[in-house]
Parts: structure tokens; sequence; C-alpha cells
DNA sequence: CCGGTTTCTGACCGCATGGCCAATTTTTAG
DNA sequence: CTAAAAATTGGCCATGCGGTCAGAAACCGG
């Protein structure tokens, strides 16, 4: 299937629907099984079909959870960047934007986020080299400080390390995943709007 | 070394000694492989022992573990307890300190304090049951809720979920560990300003 | 010096994992 | 229809895990 010449042939269809659907599955194991348990043969099992199928799309685990963290973030962006970019005129408003359009798809995606965070947590080497991915993540950061050193700019913000308060931001709004699993009637609207609160508080000059 | 009978006697010189090291040694193990890769095999070298040591010694790993949280959440209480008590005038005073002594006692107890996240986040399972500890840590939520209370109470601090507000912060705090590793010169004093300030505001009347 | 107890070793067990591959079935194209 | 290519199977492998155990060694009171 992988051609070895330099130039890439276009995946066939079943090579597509394939790669989808084992990605689908590995998803739906990570969020019944957690990252941990999420073994290939439990994927397998899920898609009915050997474990030898995965190793014959995905070179190996890794570009497997690859795959899925760029899926979920993928849908992640297309969520996002239209609500905030709407925002464009205030950068408080951004803000409020960023923390109460997260919440809110946690809420519709509750299984990709938790996967999502799973995969985060359990994968990233306190030692940093192996690191998968993470740059994809990480570039959210840089997004939100971005935002925030706008409003600094406009006078919106007063002044503060945008590090600090982007990091506090970012896991505030992580912190919800957990809880959601915890108490599944989680008002959702309503959490988002405290944090939102918060933060902007935080952040007024 | 373990009495069948109901009176538990003494244990031996060498009984507390042992564990002591052994515990010592998986801490150890866990800040340098990080909590997935810390196997018994790898605690058992780094002590130099066999690995039947640490069965004769621990019931199961889990019991090790136990013990390792245990003993960090001691020094940590022992750490907190005479700082924010020594503000019971002011809540808002007891927050301040209250982040700002956790964020410092991060500096002078980084290994410890990174093991223990380590360990937390990747034995908290979502599905809930076996999370073997995590009574320990979540009351220190509760510390935090109450500190918050109080201060709605007095009056200075205005309305808002105190739940949301406590796992806010609580989830800003913990997102300093990672960032001690990854850039070991971070100046902590200024990080624990930067997140007092933060929630100061976040919090005031 | 002896005999029992505590401590410790190193080999071993069963299990699950990620990955590999020869053989087979299915699909595709000439 | 046929033969090459793609897709799939199921068994196999080495590895590392937590945990166990018989027996050796060290220790200690009498």
């Amino acid at each position: 299937m992988r051609s070895e010449t330099g130039e890439r042939e276009a995946p066939s269809f079943i090579e597509s629907a394939r790669r989808a659907q084992i990605v689908e599955c590995a998803i739906d194991a990570i969020a019944a099984l957690g990252y941990p348990r999420a073994s290939l043969a439990q994927i397998a099992r899920r898609a009915r079909i050997s474990k030898g199928v995965i190793s014959y799309y995905f070179a190996d685990k890794d570009e497997l959870i690859r795959q899925v963290v760029h899926e979920v973030l993928t849908a992640f962006d297309s969520y996002m960047r239209p609500r905030i970019e709407a925002e464009r005129g205030s950068a408080a408003r951004m803000l409020r934007v960023y923390i109460e359009s997260n919440v809110a798809f946690m809420a519709t995606h509750r299984k990709h986020v938790l996967v999502l965070v799973d995969i985060l947590t359990h994968e990233r080497r306190f030692d940093g080299k192996p690191l998968i991915d993470a740059k994809e993540y990480e570039s959210g950061l840089m997004e939100l400080e971005q935002i925030l050193r706008r409003g600094q700019r406009t006078g919106e913000f007063r002044r503060f390390s945008t590090r600090v308060m982007a990091v506090s931001i970012r896991q505030a709004i992580d912190g919800v995943a957990p809880q959601i699993v915890a108490n599944p009637n989680l008002d959702l609207d309503a959490y988002g709007a405290e944090l939102a609160e918060i933060f902007d508080l935080a952040t007024r000059a």
C-alpha cells in the first residue's frame, strides 16, 4: 500500500475508510477504557478486525495516536476559530468567547475532549523529548497569549505576565474535563460563564 | 515481619529503614522515569535490592505508591498549615498566602511535587472506583473552598461559585509543575505573585 | 555454638503488550 | 478468466510487568 517512491499515491478508498474507522475505534477504546488500557488488541476488537490491519495502515501505535490527536484538534480548531474571529473588535470579548466556546465545545464533544486530555496527560513525558505531539497543543497557548497581548496593547487589559495568565486560563479550562465525568449533569453553560467572569476580572485594566 | 495477631508489634529498626529507603527510591524512580515507567524492578535497582524485598515490606505496588503520596502530602501539609493559619484575620490574605506558599513549596520540594502530580494524574481513573487515594488530595480542595466561603461571608469576596473558583485555583497552581521541568530557571516567586494577583482580582468584592 | 527468626536473593510464573509475518482471501485490472 | 496487487488473518515473538517462592544468608537470644 505504501509506495517507496518519492511521490505519494492517492490513498485508495479502502485505505481512507479503514484509517478513519481505526481512528474512530481508537477514540472509542480510549474513552471507554482510558488511554493506558486502550491496547491495539482492544482497538482491533472494536473495529472487528485483526491487530495486523492496524499495523498495515499505521507504522506504529504512536502514529495512530498522533492521528487521533490531530483529528480532535482539527475539529476543535474549526469550532473555535470563527467564533473568536467574530469578536475581533475587543480583546476582552475575544477572551470571553474563547473561554465560553471552549467549554461549550467540551459539552458537545465530550468524548473527543476526554480522549484528548487523556492522551495528552498520559503521553506527555516530563523529560521532554519523545513528546509526540504537543506542538499543535502548545500552539493553542500561543494564540491565547496573542489575545492577551492584544488586550494589553489596546489598554483593555492591565499589565500581567501573559504567559502565566495564558497557562492559568488553559489549566482552568482543562480542569473541566474530569468534572464532566465525575458529574455528567454539570451545567457547563454556567461553568463557562463563571470561568469567563473570573478571567475577565483578572485581566481588566 | 508481620504478626498475624491483632496487636501490631513495633517495626524493627531494619523494617523502618528499608521502608523509608524503598519509598525514597520510588520517588527517585518516578521523578527520573515518570510514573508509568517506574516499575518495581527499577525501584529495586535504585535501592540495590531485589524485587522480592519490596514485596516483603509492601503488600503490593499500590501500598507503596500510597505511602509515597502520603509522605509528600504530609510534608506539604506541615509546610502550608502554619503559614495559612497565621493569616486567619483576612480571607483575602489567606488566599494569597495559600497560593504563594503553594508555589514556594514547589520551589523547595520540586522533586516531590513533580512525583505527586505525576502519580495523581496517571493513577486517577476516569471511571472512578479504583482511585487509590485522592481523598487526601480532594480534601485540599475542600480547605480551599472553605477559605473562599469565609471570604464571601465576611464580604471580602464577591459572589461566585466556590467550586469553580477552587478548581480553577488548584488547576492554575498545578499547572506550574510541568513548567518547572521545561524551564528550571523559572522565577517561582514572581510566578506565585502573579497567580496571587490574578485570583485576588477575581475574588475581590 | 546452636536454633529459630528475620531478611534477602534470584529464579520463576502468568499475563498483556506492541509489533511482525507467512499464508490466505479479496479486489482490481488487463 | 487470470494473474498481480491489495487487504486481511491469526499465530507468533520478545519484552517487561507485578507478584511469588524455595532456599540461602544474616542476625540474635540462650
